[in-house]
DNA sequence: CCAATGACCTGGG
DNA sequence: TCCCAGGCCATTG
């Protein structure tokens, strides 16, 4: 198995996890690498969404990749995640347009929106 | 090969 | 509550 396909593998347990985040709730980079048992692996979970379109359709890639809602994924800390400009101003509008209230345009009360399932690694380690 | 770079996380101050 | 240092690890140059 290659380092590519290896990858890939990675990708595909990351999107699967992220279509199981109820309509109208967020969690986590790092609860996702926990559901996927690989708790250290929350930064490369980021990196997995960074392939997903964010306009036009992708056809490069065996997976159907507009079913993913990346933006119900944010910081532990309950805020929408530094990167380019324009995809973090969508991931606002996409969270409020299914009632998820967005402060300030960044922050989220977990209590209230967050979707956190038991896992293995609930000590990060 | 090595250094820099992230859509990150936790604990301490 | 906020901020940061240190840890983390695949990917990129």
């Amino acid at each position: 198995m290659s380092r590519e396909d290896l990858a890939r593998a990675f990708h595909y347990a990351v999107y699967e996890n992220v279509q199981m985040i109820p309509y109208g709730h967020v969690t986590s980079y790092g609860h996702i690498a926990k559901l996927i048992y690989k708790p250290r692996n929350s930064r490369q979970v980021g990196q997995a969404l960074k392939f997903l379109p964010q306009g036009e359709t992708r056809l490069d890639y065996p997976y159907n990749l507009n079913n993913v809602p990346w933006w119900r994924v944010i910081s532990s800390s309950g805020t929408i995640s530094n990167r380019d400009h324009g995809s973090m101003i969508r991931q606002v509008e996409l969270l409020r347009a299914e009632g998820v209230q967005v402060i300030n345009d960044s922050k989220i009360d977990l209590v209230t929106f967050g979707w956190f399932p038991e896992t293995e690694f609930d000590e990060y380690d």
